[in-house]
DNA sequence: GTGAAAGCGCTAACAG
DNA sequence: CTGTTAGCGCTTTCAC
């Protein structure tokens, strides 16, 4: 009825727990007592009781890896990533939803603190408050965060970066003979808006492109955001190519052109960002900067871990930037 | 340095550590003494640690989810479904990757055992082995799982009733006049596989339409696959509408249609399953199943809960099949 | 190699 | 309402 604990397999094995516990542990016993103690583990079908040995080990072996909310796909490859190599390093991986938290990120400091995980992974696109720093900075628990982060990075973040993503958009419709670019930009409570725009902006005044405050739309990243906000740029009737700062409001814009009866890319060059699956099944097939997710992933889990053992972050510094790639396809052409 | 423990709130504020645990339960204390503990708790920042209360409690408040494979975005809106009820009755969710364990969804009965949750909800739609079945039906622990189960339903189960899903698509298409239905199927190992097949050939039956086993094509899910084996139903030239049994594979029928020179839908109507986002993006917007995944994770949850709190699950039967909702877009035409 | 004993941080009678 | 006490199941000295 009740769960076979460690004193039942030492008294079936007719041994004491302590070497129960030692050949559980990979400790070296005696060959004929070895013998017994697995018959009894068998026999009782038992399972050491997790909580107790985190207990007095004062240590989990998991990471835990938190979301804005576990039912929005879209950064699934980090999880493979960090998956990667927490596994390959012994470390189990346990997923919390932040949708489930009134708090958001702050209820899951508690984790930590509470002794459920050793160290967290923070996965948000949102910018982060400087109020969450400082918690995150006075926790003893290890924490890494992927996407935003303070500005004086005091935490180690790994991010994709953003910046660098859209000024190669803007260089390779620039090398298309593109000057007049618009741009669909994001909504502001995201870091990545900041830095995409950031990257817009910038490419064209190092291209020495005079820039036109009018071409660029706020937009929500959705497909009907981006299909409302290419309608204006058309409207203005002076656009040869437009960004889209992420793939919905491409694929929106894409749409939108269509329905007004421009054909992409003959009359307009669209690119989008991120990469999604869809990109490539959309008519034209979409040019679009791929998001090096496992990376990322990867990145930030090796972050953690190094934490983890006490070891010195090496000699990179406390942010890494992982640099996209630009997917060419045929929703762009030369002029 | 270390962490405080209920024994140092107990010396601030003058008391015993039974007292702390009771405030800390929600008993009522002396005012006073409550206010010296609040002090207390706040002046040391001290955390609880779980695994202490969990080793003496032998629960643990939360359930685990485990996933094929969490970077799967596929089944998102289940997890939404499942904190809604998890949440509402003060359980966590954590979620677990099978991907990182090879014994699949084996590995993580351990985690039932270990005492690391106090319930379990496997999600994975690929046929499971009896012996899986077997296992689960051995252990202590209360599991519920979504997809598919044993025909002999032992275990709590839930999914989507893909049997009526695509014979609602047949019967939709009849009414548009088409009797010359094709079929793309997907791989063996899912159990949808095989209940949308028999929706597809039950409905035909139904119907009094004669079937032609050469209509029926296998492929693997993947929007290649999809494009494959449309051209091989195209090349025969005998067939007015095609059901694929996934978006994915629908959306590689329609780009193969168009590449070939059909015009969808009034050459040929296409309709697919799943209603993933991108269906109602692509051209012309596809006719679909939509999958109730987050009532779903509702109905798993709510199963899941009841035995956890030792409830017979009331008069429901064990397997609960959830009825999916035709999206008609435009992919199809009348005959 | 192995057993006895102490203790991880908490809860839950029990007696006051 | 509160303190004392005895564990929860495991690991880890410390002797032997």
């Amino acid at each position: 009825m009740v769960n076979p604990t460690i004193n039942d397999v030492a008294r079936i094995a007719n041994t004491s727990k302590s070497t129960v516990s030692r050949f559980l542990n990979g400790y070296t016993v005696k060959k004929e007592t070895e013998e017994a103690l697995k018959l009894a583990i068998q026999s009782l079908n038992y399972h050491p009781n997790v909580n107790a040995r985190r207990l007095v080990k004062n240590h989990t072996q998991s990471i835990g890896i938190v979301v804005d909310d576990i039912a929005n796909n879209f950064y699934s490859g980090i999880y493979r990533g960090i998956e990667n190599v927490a596994n390959l390093n012994g470390y189990q991986c346990t997923y919390y939803s932040r949708t489930s938290n009134y708090q958001g990120e702050f209820g899951f400091m508690d984790l930590a603190q509470e002794r459920q995980v050793d160290g967290l992974i923070l996965i948000s696109f949102l910018k982060r408050s400087n109020e969450l720093i400082k918690r995150i900075e006075e926790l003893m628990t290890p924490v890494v965060l992927i996407g935003d982060t303070n500005s004086n990075d005091t935490i180690f973040s790994v991010d994709v970066d953003n910046e660098l993503g859209i000024s190669e958009v803007v260089r390779y419709l620039h090398r298309l003979g593109h000057e007049k670019i618009g741009y669909i930009t994001g909504p502001d409570e995201f870091s990545a808006t900041h830095w995409r725009r950031k990257g817009y902006e910038g490419a064209l005044e190092d291209l020495g492109i005079k820039q036109n405050p009018s071409w660029i739309i706020a937009s929500d990243w959705s497909e009907s955001g981006g299909h409302k906000a290419m309608k204006e740029l058309l409207d203005m009737n002076e656009i040869t190519a437009v960004i889209a700062s992420n793939d919905e409001m491409a694929i929106g814009a894409l749409l939108c052109a269509n329905e007004l009866g421009y054909r992409v890319p003959s009359d307009i060059s669209v690119v989008g960002f991120d990469d999604i699956p869809v990109a490539k099944w959309v008519y034209p097939p979409l040019t679009s900067v791929k998001q090096p997710f496992v990376e990322m992933g990867e990145k930030a889990a090796i972050g953690l871990i190094e934490k983890l053992n006490g070891e010195e972050i090496g000699t990179q510094s406390n942010r890494v930037l992982i640099k996209p790639n630009l997917v060419v396809r045929q929703s762009c052409r030369g002029l």
